[in-house]
DNA sequence: CGTTATTTTAAACGCTTGTTTAAACTGCTT
DNA sequence: AAGCAGTTTAAACAAGCGTTTAAAATAACG
């Protein structure tokens, strides 16, 4: 395994816990077991580092996304539940691609919205527009009625539920192994707020 | 203006606004325009500092909180919505009771919840038991076919929603503002997700 | 007024941070 | 074998962090 990659893999799962601030280029490099000096000599700096870790990520999961929204665009009359649970597979199939990749994805993007002031939204709309605009072209299909002004708020309320919810899904998910006894995954946490979601963007418009 | 008082309006805003982590205890004092050394005089640390920066809020908003809350349950059939719409009044309050009041409670909110993991549920579960019982007790009267573990859920789903639009809000009010020439205030937002989060807890059971 | 308490102050502490430097080492080509 | 580009290494850098210290300034009280 190659430098560059030791570090990103220790890089992405120390970042998805303890966030990009919360993590230092030591712990990533002794984790990592290469120099300290390598992150900068192979990433140029921990923002470059940073970027580079959302970017193995998206470059994986966005055309799986891309297309499997397109798909629900060319169903006859899509629900709204169709249209979020295309996320599931290509969101699930990140754990082929690397262990925990599911998790640490979504709770990656989760850290990238809170701990550096709007970078994640500047960084998924400029690189990858693809995916949010096939996106809302799905969700108009679902629920034409709803306005533009409307669906902006809505989806940045989804945003906010799914990436909120992923980036402690780990605490989550062991306080209800304590409190219900049931034994979860991620998989089943993103089942679980499908339905939220959905609900939640179809809501009937509130009387202007 | 006392300096414990100066060193809490500086260290509230400049936690809304970049984080507990991103704010460092020079940024405060020179901001309060008072000696570094002040705050360890008064507060002991800078954990100690943002548990009374919290305290400050949680005091003047609990009470109030577990009033419209116990007032929704005595209510014949409360909707969700009702049940929402009982955080308005108390909400908005803050803006009297301290400039910006309601927009960097909010924002504290969700920095607590996502900056330092765990913490802020730890703090609000054992020193505010009040106003989270009475929001179940809410909720399940207004939706008795709610399980336990779905009601677990989704009040976390909710949690996530609110807390992570607020701690973005002014950024989403300035796009807002860009994108549909409408001039937005911390109130509309919040009338604004009440019907979203009231339709995602009120999603139909599942079947399981 | 004089004497305690309380508060403020400047300076330093020890530590961690991201980044840079220059030397050492590696593997490959001529 | 010599030279060279690519990589790794230990060491140091300047800057920032939270916290502590001890002296100076202020307030409170008999």
């Amino acid at each position: 395994m190659s430098t560059k990659n030791k570090i990103l893999d220790a890089a992405e799962n120390l970042f998805a816990d303890k966030g990009f601030n919360g993590t230092s280029l030591r712990e990533i490099t002794s984790q990592a077991e290469v120099n300290l000096a390598a992150v900068n000599y192979h990433f140029g700096s921990k923002k470059e580092l940073i970027k580079a870790v959302m970017s193995r990520y998206m470059n994986e999961v966005s055309p799986r996304l891309e297309m499997a929204l397109t798909q629900v665009c060319e169903t006859d009359s899509p629900s709204l539940i169709d249209v979020f649970s295309a996320f599931i597979d290509p969101l699930l199939s990140l754990n082929e691609f690397k262990d925990n990749g599911t998790s640490n994805f979504l709770q990656l993007l989760g850290r990238g919205y809170t701990d550096s002031q709007g970078f994640l939204r500047w960084f998924l709309t400029t690189q990858y527009p693809g995916v949010i605009d096939n996106f809302v072209l799905a969700v108009q299909k679902a629920y034409p009625e709803l306005s533009a002004e409307e669906m902006f708020w809505r989806l940045h309320f989804t945003m906010g539920t799914v990436v909120f919810t992923m980036s402690s899904s780990d605490a989550l998910i062991d306080i209800a192994k304590s409190d219900f006894e049931r034994e979860l995954q991620i998989s089943d946490v993103i089942r679980q707020v499908i339905p939220y979601v959905a609900a939640g963007v179809g809501a009937p418009m509130p009387k202007s």
